[in-house]
DNA sequence: GTTCTGACA
DNA sequence: TGTCAGTA
């Protein structure tokens, strides 16, 4: 069993995702109804997260902590998906950990923020893809 | 007791 | 987003 597939087990249920995050329910299931997160569900349909799942809250969490709305934020995670595809292509069938990945990604968003801090913000990221 | 969906303010 | 109802 390898990291990856670690941090992708359905684990924990809703309350202890609600301390983990510090957010509501409510908040919870309204960010999964806007498909930004979308966790698994047992034979009785109930929640269960995992830790990439409690990640991505978290992230939700900060980034509309600075302004972001959800229809931004959902565009920051399809983009880091797609710059995520372009890293692992452009270093080859080359093994890289996911670590590295996000390191770059990073490094790499930070870089585009010198250009203009607010225009990471309210929808207009997809200029940095031109 | 906990969580779920739908609905109202 | 909080909260209440009626369930599973």
């Amino acid at each position: 069993m390898n990291d990856m597939n670690r941090r992708n087990l359905p684990l924990f249920p809703i309350s202890i995702v609600m301390q983990l995050t510090e957010l509501s329910a409510r908040q919870v299931r309204y960010y999964e109804e806007n498909k930004l997160i979308h966790p698994a569900r047992t034979e009785g349909n109930r929640r269960l997260f995992s830790f990439n799942d409690v990640d991505k809250l978290l992230e939700i969490k900060a980034m509309l902590e600075q302004g972001i709305n959800l229809a931004g934020i959902k565009r920051v995670f399809e983009l880091n998906e797609q710059a995520a595809e372009f890293i692992k292509n452009q270093q080859g069938a080359e093994e890289i950990s996911e670590s590295a990945i996000h390191r770059r990604l990073k490094r790499e968003l930070i870089h585009a923020g010198r250009h203009g801090k607010t225009s990471l913000i309210q929808g207009e990221l997809s200029r940095f893809f031109h």
